[in-house]
DNA sequence: CTTGACGTTTACGTTAACGTCAACTTATGC
DNA sequence: GCATAAGTTGACGTTAACGTAAACGTCAAG
């Protein structure tokens, strides 16, 4: 198979920058084994590979998850086999993961009618102040 | 105006159970502005507007919200009014909250369908070991 | 009338997720 | 070759969201 690797590479600051976060953030989640970079002698090198992971952790984040069910969403997914027991248990979190998402859409359903109303009083009451300007306040 | 209220109320605990989360919590939202039940005296007696609320923070918490924000909307679901300025400034809130609620579907969906995979390959391991199992180790 | 069960305030402790130095090394432009 | 920009590892600080404990009030039941 003729891997046709263009072997990007990013520095921790071009990351940094490319999703507006300090680098200090990229290296913390690094010491929480959410990332592991190569290295060119102390450098850290950041290959497309760890892009698409620091990707990843930024939306759990956006999803409100902790960095450590993060890590282990992650790693389920780069980690194909195991014993019986392990791929048991992966597919149970996996339901449990998947229940939350699915509560998290109703929420969010829920939140954007909500705002629909919120906004329309907002727009109704603006008008009638409009009104109330022209005829005199 | 026939109000026919029933007024329902619920002790601390009550609401404590109800939603499985600690008194300290719900004190704890109180001193953040999220609620402010009725007293009998020094107790607080929470009225079902109160019990609404509640809910609409958990909600908030569900989705990733910190408290502040979540203050800011019960806030605005129970101001209707206010001046021009004031209003608009609600608009915009609402947009830039949409906004971040529609990232997080996408970002949802994303997810589910990254769990398919998952545990598509969780079960196709673990059915590959059955055979195995099978066929002698 | 006292013993729990439930409630209250006050205050300090804890954990997660970074921010903010400091002190130092390594690359890079001119 | 030298400033300066970028990177490194500690170490301590900070904020949010509660937990935990102390010290005390109150009220119905035995």
């Amino acid at each position: 198979m003729n891997q046709s690797n263009q072997d990007i590479s990013y520095s921790i600051a071009e990351l940094a920058k490319e999703f507006d976060i300090t680098t200090r953030t990229i290296r913390f989640y690094e010491d929480k084994h959410l990332l592991k970079p190569a290295r060119r002698g102390q450098q850290r090198v950041y290959s497309r590979a760890d892009r698409t992971r620091l990707k990843l952790v930024l939306r759990g984040k956006r999803l409100g998850w902790p960095l450590d069910d993060i890590r282990e969403m992650i790693h389920m997914y780069d980690a194909p086999g195991g014993e019986e027991k392990q791929l048991r248990v992966m597919i149970d979190k996996i339901k449990t993961s998947r229940e939350t998402l699915l509560r998290q859409q109703e929420d969010i359903t829920l939140a954007l009618s909500e705002f629909d109303d919120i906004q329309l009083r907002c727009e109704t009451q603006l008008s009638s102040l409009q009104i109330s300007n022209l005829t005199g306040t």
